[in-house]
DNA sequence: CTGTTAGCGCCTTCAC
DNA sequence: GTGAAGGCGCTAACAG
């Protein structure tokens, strides 16, 4: 297979095949059967292999006014979690579609700008992750769209969600149940309505259970690792001083931070202070202690949000618009020590 | 900005703003200075706005031949790793080009088909981590592309890689400096080239320092936590039997894995066993022990990457054509006590 | 300066 | 079952 200086072209395999660029066509997108005579196929399929042709997609997008392509945007890549999204949206698109991953800087929704520049390559469907409605109405148009981690959305948009409320819930309980009456929560403060979620639903159930949570207890920071460490580092002596013995992380990046900044001013946890994070990363299990957490289920996730689309692409329109996953409490030694398990 | 039923293209604009559509190519693209009267330019700008209008990139490409898309083929995005490799790039190229991950299943490089399919979307420019000799072959042309993470790769290939067979010679020497004398090495099973040299800079440096490896005491397995504290379980037993007394990790995911078994098995790092890994993940220094790790410049890595591809989008052949960034050991807990630091 | 023209590579009618 | 022709939206080259 020999490179030619030049771009092969349809043009080049009907000649070489001696057909017409309708039947090359007809043969490189695998309509041929019941149009195309076997001996034309195998000509054409032969010159195909010879000169190395592929499809041009740019060509074929702008026949079709559509491309292949399945873009899935993701404001946080850094998540390890968000590798799962991606083995399960590519377990559906299989090589139907191409998936593209659109990232944007930590944290944030890609801007107006990034948005139309991902309009302009006309992708065949979009996967969001996490959108904010300002995005959506960026987009404004009939594009098949699917949202993941999108648990305010408007109720037109096809999503698949999590339940974090109940995750979130759970916590709460399992502080209660620990004996914990004050309570502080650690935000993260990228504004995506999960984490919203998050914090509201903990608030809530902290009043229903009776566990106070003082304004002054809590405090947001980028999900990052080094950074949450420092914030709590800074809040612990106000927080200790308000009688604070537990606290629930917007995320388990977070509840690391908070494990590094414990160790180094030498809180034990969880006896003087129970931490809980979200998301369950891999590392969360192996800690020390390991972190207690809300699991999700990111696999599954990306595989209903690309089988919704898939579904949309189609034609079909989904039986359930929106869907929501259930969610587990995994509970680890940053709320009750080993032995009391 | 009302949204109208169909695309609104140049066609539109130029008859909304009374010119041809090259005038409002020229405007679009920022080429108008000089060419385009300040009168025209005002009214086409006007129509842009009025109409919603962006240029459609399919259309363009096709027309320029080349499309402003640059690829990044990622392997394995699942290392946290990688997204500081994302910012880096992202830095770089900011808004002159558009920005696409391109991810396999875990850690496979593409396949043909794949490869063929990227090449079809007439990428302005790859970068490729880790790539494989095979995927380069595929790739077959001269399209711009520079490689990450590729210590083996032929010299005539544009490359940032990082300085791994340093960083394993400096776990060997901290090794050697605590006493050790056997040790065991943990290898991630996907064959990519920095694992490779990894493994055999830190074999060759034991048999310098005179630490012994045996055969029996390599083994390898998959990049993820669990899977390592599985093998580890099972192989612990064998490799006390042989006297190994330290620990080489292929990555801090094995390492993580081997803390997880660790705990299990009741075996204390690093009084009993010496743990040391390859990235500096950011939980690296939050677990407990805080792993040993052998730090690389992910984002430094990234930038530099987008740099000498950008030299070569310029038409400007890079200055060094492969460069290598230091890597440097993060002395922590499960190779030395915190009180012997 | 400005408009006209001729493709870029492909897919989809529409005749044959 | 096949080929010729038109057009997707844009840009570059060329006339005016």
């Amino acid at each position: 297979m020999k490179q030619p200086a030049r771009r092969v072209t349809a043009a080049m395999v009907a000649e070489h095949a001696g057909v017409s660029t309708a039947t090359v066509s007809l043969v490189a997108n695998g309509k041929s059967s019941g149009r195309v005579s076997k001996k034309n196929e195998e000509r054409v399929l032969e010159a195909i292999r010879e000169l190395g042709y592929y499809v041009d997609s740019i060509g074929s997008s702008l026949a079709k006014g559509v491309s292949s392509l399945v873009i899935l945007v993701a404001p946080d890549i850094s998540n390890p979690f968000f590798a799962k999204v991606i083995t399960g949206v590519r377990s559906v698109l299989g090589n139907d579609y191409q998936l593209l991953l659109s990232v944007t800087d930590a944290g944030l929704s890609p801007s107006a700008a990034e948005t139309r520049r991902l309009l302009g390559l006309r992708p065949a469907g979009l996967l969001v992750h996490a959108p904010t409605q300002e995005f959506l109405d960026d987009l404004a148009g009939p594009l098949p769209l699917v949202a993941l981690d999108a648990p305010r959305i408007d109720e037109s948009i096809p999503a698949v969600n999590m339940d974090v409320a109940q995750g979130a819930e759970d916590v709460v309980a399992h502080f209660a149940k620990l004996g914990h009456t004050k309570a502080a929560y650690l935000d993260a403060s990228t504004g995506t309505d999960t984490l919203t979620v998050r914090r509201e639903a903990f608030l809530a159930a902290a009043q229903r259970y009776g566990i106070e949570v003082l304004p002054s207890s809590i405090d947001s920071c980028m999900i990052d690792v080094k950074v949450a460490s420092e914030l709590f580092e800074q809040r612990w002596d106000s927080w200790r001083a308000d009688g604070v013995t537990a606290l629930g992380c917007a995320t388990d990046n977070h509840a690391f931070g908070v494990l590094h900044a414990a160790r180094k001013l030498g809180l034990d946890i969880p006896s003087q202070l129970a931490v809980a994070g979200f998301d369950d990363l891999p590392y969360s299990a192996t800690s020390s202690p390991g972190i207690t957490s809300v699991r999700l289920n990111a696999t599954e996730m990306g595989r209903q949000a690309a089988l919704k689309l898939r579904e949309i692409l189609d034609g079909r329109s989904p039986q359930e618009l929106q869907s929501t996953l259930p969610s587990s409490l995994m509970v680890r030694g940053s709320t009750q020590p080993e032995g009391a398990r």
